[in-house]
DNA sequence: CCGGTCATGTCCGAAAACCGCGAGACTTTC
DNA sequence: GAAAGTCTCGCGGTTTTCGGACATGACCGG
């Protein structure tokens, strides 16, 4: 069953924590975020869900350029409102959506999580949806941790997990590194 | 990784053998043939090569209609030049391709088929994509028999390939009914 | 406090099952 | 003995099934 490939495009940005990658679409929403350190993890999970996909470099839409460089520098909700459009299953979709009602500031457990889905008993099923989670950072999945308030885990690598919600000013339980 | 459901028609003719389904695409392309009493196989087949499919119904276009009258009629060629197209893997794709080039009143045996497309060991996996072809008559499966002369299987019943050789006029080993 | 157990959704790879066969070895039948 | 039936085994794509891994948390027994 062949799919026609879908062109997307894709920017780099500085950020606090190295280069980022920015994928969006032929109607400037936003399709994926992640690290260039992580570029292939990325590459895997867009083409997951989007089938086969070209990627060509082109500059990102204003609006998403100034709302990262807003958040940034301190404007914790700036990014609240870009569009996002991802593939995946119901289930995660629905996570994904739920990941953007927590505010900046603020943490949740993956429990509540899975019970803000109306699923309580997918704790841990929730976790992993989170690690499929395309756009960094927007669709807030580092805003989640463990019920004891220790970090668990994140697709960038714990240390941006750190600096993203002590950014946010968010309270959690620091483990050493 | 949603695939668009792609719009396929469907037209309904009177075979000697009893009804049979026409399914064809926007472009007039010849996308399946079976009898309605095998409906749900060819569903299924459709399914698995295409995707998800949106079946109307509408009246075929006159080349087909008349192909088909015409072979039927005694032409048995009518069918020969009647435009296919098919999803299914790299390897059905070829024995389909090969089934084609068999002439009306002639019979192939599997291995036959199978040192035509190149792997002459591959004479039971022939066997499967012949009962994977989604045209019948037209990618003229019917005409691949046993090295003995049996008749062996055919998706559609028995009956209408012996009913489509002696139509053909093609020599087989006729095992009672 | 530690260690084990279980529930949950999704993907992935491995393995097995499925057959529209054919060849070779045997057994039957006139 | 030759033609025809029976049995067994190997062949190779495709589909299905199964088990494991995982960004957790609650419970239970030492």
């Amino acid at each position: 069953m062949p799919k026609p490939p879908e062109p997307l495009f894709l920017d780099r940005i500085d950020t606090p924590m190295g280069e980022g990658l920015v994928i969006f679409d032929g109607e400037g929403a936003l399709r994926a975020f992640d690290w260039t350190s992580h570029e292939a993890r990325m590459h895997k999970l867009l083409r997951r869900q989007n089938g086969s996909v070209t990627l060509t470099e082109a500059p990102a839409p204003e609006g998403i350029v100034t709302a990262f460089a807003a958040y940034f520098a301190g404007e914790r909700q700036a990014i609240d409102r870009l569009t996002c459009r991802t593939g995946g299953t119901a289930f995660q979709k629905s996570v994904w959506a739920a990941l953007r009602t927590i505010p900046a500031g603020e943490t949740w457990s993956y429990k509540r999580l899975a019970e803000a889905i109306g699923n309580p008993a997918a704790v841990r099923a929730v976790g992993l949806a989170n690690g499929a989670n395309p756009i960094g950072i927007v669709v807030p999945c580092h805003r989640v941790i463990g019920s004891d308030g220790s970090l668990t885990g994140y697709g960038g690598g714990l240390d941006r997990k750190r600096w993203l919600l002590g950014h946010e000013g968010a309270a959690f339980r620091d483990i050493a590194a």
